[in-house]
DNA sequence: AATATTAGTTAGGTCGTACTAATAACGGGA
DNA sequence: TCCCGTTATTAGTACGACCTAACTAATATT
């Protein structure tokens, strides 16, 4: 079928909308961690097999056939995140590593036995949504941290999940998944925030609260992360629910209605 | 490290010298399911890391470094096959060909976890002793099926465990590990055996019978498949066990101790 | 011994995925 | 409008892992 390799540019191209982001060589090649030249040649690769419309210097969008393939990709990396976080009591910092490993060599009867060990659940060990076995893609919840509201409580709907550091210290603090905590002041000068966490004072830097997902405490709380219970709702394998929020609409999205060819070979 | 064709090849490798049989060209590329010309290169390259040693035309064997490479991946092997059939819930005559896609990508880590959750296990689902962690492989138990003798009775120690419509067909007739079998006759000019299977008379033909692995009932029964508590017990990794049985000598082994090089180039 | 068959090796080629170095396009000031 | 720094692309190289075709070695047949 496809390569691991194309999976895993398609699944970096997903991720980078879903959070509301331009796919750029430049910034795919940072994720994936190769050089610009090598994301170019796999997204001319990927291009002639109809899994993303590509323009050279422009824009790269996933086909319908790409992103089914994308969103498959980021379920099997949620469940097998989940998995070994409550099946092989993984400490949850270091699951991501193992979960790129296995995302590739699992397959996908194998995934779907874990989803059904796991309960059909809706939210990986770090709060990020698990796509559903029909390609719905659950929106995501709430606001960035970076924009809360000082003198609101909040609940903690995701963090980040790649870094294994970041992820020590985010659970030394207590910055996980469903924890409450308090705005208690911001400090835009500063480039930092406050907030209470049961009852203990943080500073945290906005550019780590812009990776950060918070809901208001009162918003009907999402189902919380470990085992939940969510049904599938949807049938059409490839209607994603997501669309890019209002904010930070990237040059990408601009580039879209363009006049398109202007260079052959 | 290594890659993972290394650790096929060299899995092999020993799985034919478990079995006591010739790791030719041949037989690799027949197994692993390539050409010879390709375990040919292969062989060249395991040799240059120092792997294996070997001389053209002749014979493989694994170095110690090879050996202990190939007794990991073994052990990974069987662990994923066991923690498949347990815990997911795989049917046992599907685990090969998914704990093949598996072994490569499988931290030692997830391993040893598997390996705790499903209490240190000794037999795989088809009664193939799994390698410990220091390097042991459990010897062969028993004799093989074509070798009973008539009016004993035995219990089933291992199948075969790569082919999925002959394990069909073994769990049909109820050939699986530690059931009990009678030999009631055996017909070396039809390539047959008879056998009860609780109660059921059954024929089966020799080369099916090669393949199958038997021990007296009355032998101390080896730990059953599924979970048990095996302790390691020797420590030096790399001492292995069984050393090919007489029977079926190869060719090859006759030309153990010849006269070396003899071409340039 | 001469020849046929089988097994194994060498040579050369393809594909996927990276890399570096050189070049081109883009876009925001001066 | 042009310049220049940033970003992206092309061109060329490497390497792993396979392939086929053509050869050589070992063995079997008569």
């Amino acid at each position: 079928m496809h390569t691991s390799a194309e999976e895993d540019y398609l699944k970096e191209v997903l991720k980078l909308e879903l959070a509301g982001e331009a796919p750029t060589t430049g910034a795919l090649a940072e994720r994936i961690g190769v050089r610009p030249a090598s994301v170019t040649g796999m997204l001319q690769r990927l291009a002639k097999r109809r899994l993303v419309r590509y323009q050279p210097y422009r824009t790269v969008e996933l086909t319908d056939e790409g992103r089914h393939t994308a969103v498959a990709t980021l379920r099997r990396h949620r469940l097998i995140e989940l998995f070994l976080v409550n099946v092989l009591g993984f400490s949850w910092d270091r699951v991501h590593a193992e979960a790129e490993r296995w995302e590739h060599a699992v397959s996908e009867d194998a995934v779907e036995r874990m989803d059904e060990l796991l309960g059909r659940p809706s939210r990986d060990p770090h709060g990020a949504p698990i796509p559903t076995l029909e390609g719905q893609v659950p929106a995501l919840q709430g606001v960035s941290l970076a924009e809360a509201q000082v003198g609101v409580r909040y609940r903690i709907a995701q963090i980040p999940d790649d870094d294994p550091s970041l992820l020590g210290y985010l659970e030394q603090v207590g910055l996980l998944p469903d924890v409450m905590i308090d705005i208690l002041e911001s400090e835009p000068a500063a480039e930092m925030i406050a907030l209470g966490i049961s009852g203990t004072r943080h500073q945290v830097a906005l550019a780590l609260g812009r990776r950060i997902r918070v809901r208001r405490a009162e918003e009907t709380a999402p189902a919380p992360v470990s085992r939940s219970s969510a049904r599938a709702s949807a049938r059409r394998p490839r209607a994603i629910g997501t669309r890019k929020t209002a904010r930070e609409r990237p040059v990408w999205d601009t580039a879209r209605d363009n006049r398109p060819g202007k260079r052959e070979q």
